[in-house]
DNA sequence: GTCTATACACTGATAGAC
DNA sequence: GTCTATCAGTGTATAGAC
């Protein structure tokens, strides 16, 4: 594999285990096994190789939850399949975990990707919401762009949630509970 | 002001806007004007004065929102209190920011406050459920755990959106999203 | 209780040889 | 492209004087 491919993958590692402040230069290229000399060859430092592996966990995260918007279903079967889907809930999210890192949302170069990603995310979600209101799967009162935030926002906690109580359970109630509340109109 | 208490409340706002990794010692004596020796006589080192500081904010956010879980008002209403509070949305929940840091998730003393702050806040959100759900307010369908589960994710979360997008807008979204999904009932 | 001195590893690079 | 050397500053303390 490509030197500065190996850097990329294991940057992204590194910032989804510990963040931006938590990664030094260093630990990337221990764990790597790529050289300083050859890592600031191909990147000009820390800044630009967490922005290369935002960009490409961002991609990443699109494609798979694209997966399951563009999938076999009404819309309510789609964010059913979003919510419940495999996650290695103890990780976390790769890209909600950076908007906690004030390094990282001070640098628009870093932001943006993580920025991007969600603006993405609650319009698809916004999409589905208002075909199910359309086809009569939802009630049409509630804004769609309210109820995909708070779609989105419940996986996001979800996840903090898991995480402070060392264990997947609250993350799969928080979605059973979205879902369930969601069925109901 | 006592030193320890000035030590105290200092760690509590640089955890809560750079987290533990991203606090040190020598800020916190910075910032607030505490030497070295004396603040290693009043604490024996970084974890223990972050285990104080992290006590002290889970108390603080048990208080704030057992204000509203307590207040007037039906079972809905005080949950759309607690929803639409002012808060300081950008700078996010001092609590919930600590789940992301791997450190304080590894050391059973940080991590205690966290998980205790979430378990307990669960719980009052499913006794508000429950209560509406008895007195005819929500459909009884939905278990109570999960839709307090869901809530308490849509705040965290919605943190989470807002830091992204660097605007207060999509957690006012989330909550709102979810407030119209429970009324419904 | 508070201060200064000291320590040693790590952070995030830059320089120049190969 | 990769390697080693070097560097000023920080992180997280400990020791001992006052």
């Amino acid at each position: 594999m490509a030197t500065s491919e190996r850097l990329i993958e294991t940057t992204q590692e590194l910032l989804w285990e510990r963040g931006y402040v938590g990664t030094s230069p260093k630990a990337i290229q221990q764990r790597s096994g790529v050289g300083q000399g050859s890592m600031y060859h191909h990147f000009s430092g820390k800044s630009d190789l967490a922005a290369a592996a935002l960009g490409r966990s961002a991609e990443q995260l699109r494609a798979l939850a694209e997966e399951q918007f563009s999938g076999p279903g009404t819309a309510y079967e789609r964010i059913e399949a979003y919510l419940l889907r495999d996650r290695e809930v103890l990780r976390g999210c790769r890209i909600g975990r950076m908007a906690q890192d004030p390094d990282v949302i001070a640098e628009p170069q870093l932001r943006r990707p993580v920025g991007e990603t969600f603006d993405w995310l609650r319009g698809r979600l916004a999409d589905l919401v208002a075909e199910g209101q359309a086809a009569g799967e939802f009630a049409t009162g509630p804004d769609p762009a309210e109820v995909a935030a708070a779609i989105a926002a419940v996986v996001q906690g979800g996840y903090v949630l898991a995480r402070a109580a060392d264990s997947p359970e609250p993350f799969l109630r928080a979605v059973r509970g979205a879902l369930a509340l969601l069925r109901a109109h």
